[in-house]
DNA sequence: GGTTGACCTGGAGTGCACTCCAGGGTCGAG
DNA sequence: CTCGACCCTGGAGTGCACTCCAGGTCAACC
């Protein structure tokens, strides 16, 4: 087998963070928490590890709060994955609800967009009316 | 004319809350934080009475706020509305850089979206296939 | 052996966007 | 004249999601 020494298992925080986008202090606080799936393993000096595991779990909080999923959804969402297999159905639930709102969020933002939209383009042409206006001026 | 007596001219604070859906709380933290483009004009009683201009105002507002516009932001583009005419490529800037913020975390979410959408799947396979099991075992 | 750097803990502090509250005025209905 | 509804002000409080800090451990390098 090719196991050397005894390996290192996983990488320290400061990767963590560096891979997951989320700071050291956000990575302790969502363990203090209780949003990840287990306390992060130790190495002899006490400090975290983080597996390949822990990493793809926390990816997936971080795409859940990109998605404006709160804290504490998200700390239900891993209580159930912890308690093991069984409430499939109840996970299932609290995702299709956070689609929903996704969902809802998407629409009414691409429905301001609009206006929004609309209010660049009265700029542009006030804009470009002044500037024809300063043309006809000069001629 | 059509003006029999003083007409009221304006909505009370608790109508411009119902029809702009904002709080009357957040109605006067709105202006006295500055983002109103002139103090609400009062009544002879003090009461705050929102014109058709004001209410338009809020209602922009909102939607730069449901997209996403930090309130600092807001009060700058306020200033530069007040300030007058002059400032309208300023003004453009600032409502272009926002379009673009909000193109961007669109986009993001959209594709945060698609694996939550993926994870849904997995569950609802992982549910069909364990009634499919129950199924079969009662046969 | 001293310094540096990465990490640890518990707890305090921050920024944002409201939200709530005490204390008070005005007005119309009963 | 009292009551309730509506509004006012200044200021304190809230919830969220971090972020920062003091004080300390440990291993490695000079």
């Amino acid at each position: 087998m090719t196991r050397p020494r005894a390996a290192p298992a996983g990488v320290p925080i400061a990767e963590a963070a560096a891979r997951t986008g989320l700071s050291i202090d956000a990575l302790r606080y969502y363990e203090r928490d209780g949003l990840l799936l287990r306390p992060v393993p130790r190495s002899a000096t006490g400090h975290r590890r983080y597996s390949a595991a822990d990493l793809r779990w926390v990816e997936l909080l971080t795409r859940l709060r990109a998605t404006g999923m709160p804290i504490r959804d998200m700390r239900r969402y891993a209580a159930l994955v912890r308690a093991g297999a069984g409430n499939e159905a109840e996970r299932l639930e609290l995702m299709r609800a956070h689609r929903r709102l996704v969902l809802d969020r998407l629409a009414e933002v691409t429905e301001h967009l609009g206006a929004i939209e609309h209010k660049i383009g009265v700029y542009e042409d006030a804009l470009a009316e002044a500037a024809e206006a300063r043309r006809a001026a000069s001629a």
